[in-house]
RNA sequence: GUGGCUGUAGCUCAAUUGGUUAGAGCACCGGUCUGUGGCACCGGGGGUUGCGGGUUCAAUCCCCGUCAGCCACCCCA
């Protein structure tokens, strides 16, 4: 065996380079209609970027280096700390809301599975300067547009959605400590994925009262129903302030027309310590993936990196569980068209003169291949037919001296003789 | 970083429960069909059986290590 790229890295191979492109075209033109442009910045920054928003332990998982100047630097894991620096910089000339999107590579050192590699695509969209929960609306209905534009519906890809602050205010009236909520968010977050037992018993341990506990877990069931949320806790005009602003999030979404891709699930929570509102992922119906998309709101995130005090919200899509999604369903498309022409000679010594009709032909922008080599006939149709081009030109000796081509057309075979004047005039 | 499973040509798989020159199909390259392709036929390249060690008269097959892949944990982009 030859040795591969390093583990969690890939080759892309023109089949893999067709699927990526494609991919970011319908990013691209997604992000495009709803009015986002693009920008970029370093693949490397200095760690200190990410420590800022992580803490040192993140530096475990970060590819990171001391470059020949002594920096301490590290590949970019995420796009978020960049663009809240370079908005910081220019908060006061921009335009608000700022609406902007970027493709960036990114760096993780983690131990490889499927859907996780240690580099990947990620399409980041987001939004600085917008309080609204129409932003928010906004932001998600871009995510499920994505979907749309790849030929997956609402029946294939779900998008669950909460809120960290109707979240807090549920487990706040039920009697959790303040102090305790990080321990619960962690039990919450994988409610989905383990029994309940598991779940009640996480809870046991991170809540101190026991009525709370009990008051949580009976309420467990109703994560999904915000109705039920609404009515279990219609005492504290602190969830049904919360409640109302999901209600109103949830009425946006189904005016941009992707109401029905959206379930509300109080038990989504999302890792990232600094999301402060709204937080949504998109994962397939099936369950048989991981997360496609994950994002939501993160007000501090400005102040903590760049000192400018903004709201923003955003989301992080990556290419590798899409891409997987993608080709179960076999929803990429078939390989474009190639080469368009190929020029061939029925005389082996006419190379110079297929050079030449190929390069008036690639005068009038039409793509066209030819054997580097006089070859038989035959073997230059082979090829010709091998690397699936529409129409073989072909140059036989009397006719050509003559300035006349034959325009063999593969698919049926057909044959029309002509002046290659007149075929090059017939090309715009 | 921890644990489990797996590892034979580019791909999919074989190889009498250790037995001697590791095979096939597809793919790729070339040839014939006496200069018009996709068919058919013929031929060719390509594997130190992931790598290293051990047991044995003998290892693709058993044991250990290592690397890689997959899965779970961790963590979430």
């Amino acid at each position: 065996m030859s040795q591969g790229a390093l583990p969690g890295f890939r080759d892309f191979y023109p089949e893999q380079m067709a699927e990526r492109n494609y991919l970011m075209k319908v990013w691209r033109d997604v992000a495009a209609r709803y009015g986002f442009v693009e920008y970029d910045g370093p693949p490397l920054e200095p760690l200190d970027l990410y420590k800022k928003k992580s803490g040192d332990e993140i530096v475990g998982q970060l590819y990171t280096f001391t470059d020949k100047g002594d920096r301490e630097v590290a590949l970019r894991p995420e796009m978020t700390p960049t663009l809240a620096r370079m908005v910081a910089a220019k908060a006061n000339a921009l335009r608000k809301p700022v609406r902007w999107f970027s493709i960036p590579q990114l760096f993780r050192y983690e131990r490889q599975q499927k859907g996780r590699l240690r580099e990947h695509f990620q399409l980041n969209v987001d939004i600085v300067g917008e309080i609204s929960a129409a932003a928010d609306a906004e932001l998600l209905a871009v995510a499920i547009d994505v979907m749309r534009g790849v030929g997956l519906t609402a029946a294939d890809v779900r998008a669950r959605v909460s809120d960290r602050r109707l979240l807090a205010a549920v487990l706040l009236v039920s009697g959790v400590a303040e102090d305790e909520l990080a321990g619960v968010y962690g039990a919450i977050d994988k409610m989905g994925r383990e029994p309940r037992t598991v779940t009640e018993d996480k809870l046991r341990a991170a809540i101190g009262n026991p009525d709370a506990t009990a008051k949580l877990v009976s309420t467990l069931d109703s994560f999904g129903d915000l109705d039920a949320i609404g009515s279990r806790f219609a005492d504290s005009p602190d969830v049904l302030d919360q409640v109302e602003r999901m209600r109103e999030y949830l009425r946006f979404l189904a005016a941009l027309g992707v109401g029905e891709w959206v379930d509300f699930d109080l038990s989504i929570v999302r890792g990232l310590a600094y999301y402060t509102g709204k937080v949504f992922e998109l994962f397939d119906a099936s369950g048989e993936f991981r997360a496609i998309c994950g994002g939501g709101r993160y007000d501090d995130l400005l102040s903590t990196i760049g000192g400018v005090d903004m709201p923003a919200l955003g989301f992080g899509m990556g290419d590798v569980v899409l891409s997987e999604l993608l080709r179960s369903r076999r929803l990429f498309p078939p390989p474009g068209r190639g080469t368009e022409y190929w020029v061939a000679a029925e005389d082996e010594t006419m190379l110079a003169d297929v050079m030449s009709v190929a390069g008036r032909l690639r005068a009038k922008n039409r793509s066209v291949e030819y054997a580097l080599r006089s070859q038989s006939l035959s073997r230059q149709l082979k090829q010709a037919a091998g690397a699936g081009v529409e129409s073989v030109v072909m140059l036989k000796r009397d006719d050509y001296s003559r300035g006349n081509v034959t325009v063999k057309t593969l698919s049926d075979g057909a044959e029309r003789s002509m002046t290659f004047q007149s075929l090059l005039d017939s090309l715009r």
